[in-house]
DNA sequence: TTCATATGTAATAATTTTATTACACGTGTA
DNA sequence: TACACGTGTAATAAAATTATTACATATGAA
């Protein structure tokens, strides 16, 4: 994950991150790469709800989706995890928060 | 901050700071502790909303409140900055969220 | 006494997030 | 053809978070 990141971008991750499902989700991405279906019966959660959990993943760009035929001709759309490394302390998010942009009375 | 997290803990201060305004607070107590009006004002919200934010952080142990007597008698609560440095990478967040125990289905 | 400035919270409203239900479509196999 | 198993999404409901309004209390200074 790049190192220098706005203050937007670092809230989109956090986001992301406060959830109990999607912290399941990137366990289980973790230990292997797996498509829609076969994660939602894992977290035994419905697909819909796991497409919502996923898109927030995807959108701050801690995992990334992609398109495979299977052997048997079925379209199977597989996850799996981007490498991050992000590190958290009170300067850091003093230093960012000046670059964000969302919720200010003034905006 | 402590280095052995339960996975709740960790949502809890994921939590705690996915928020603009959360974030800002962070901001403004890294350069200068305040107290809850003059912090309100800062941030051009109200108090009961601040209290709310004030507490999350709180309760994530990001930071912490105490009453004093200003010179002229008034009570003040004082908000200052707890010093935390939480690494997040996707090996950690797969160890810490076998020790989640919000929200899943079987509880 | 009245004003300005603190703290604190209860009740409610507004908004966002999370979750469910019900569809539609496609492919290989029995 | 019917079934099992994939994808994808629209509409809606439920729940949680965020925000507002209206109070009550206290102190010092004008």
């Amino acid at each position: 994950m790049k190192d220098n990141m706005t203050g937007d971008e670092l809230l989109k991750v956090l986001e992301a991150l406060s959830n109990p499902y999607r912290l399941q989700i990137i366990s289980i991405l973790y230990q292997e790469r797996q498509y829609v279906s076969q994660l939602a019966r894992h977290l035994g959660i419905s697909r819909p709800l796991l497409y919502l959990h996923l898109q927030k993943l995807e959108e701050a760009n801690l995992l990334i989706g992609h398109h495979e035929i299977s052997k048997n001709g079925k379209a199977m759309k597989f996850f799996e995890l981007n490498s991050f490394e992000i590190k958290l302390t009170e300067q850091i998010i003093a230093q960012l928060s000046s670059s964000l942009t969302k919720k200010r009375k003034g905006d």
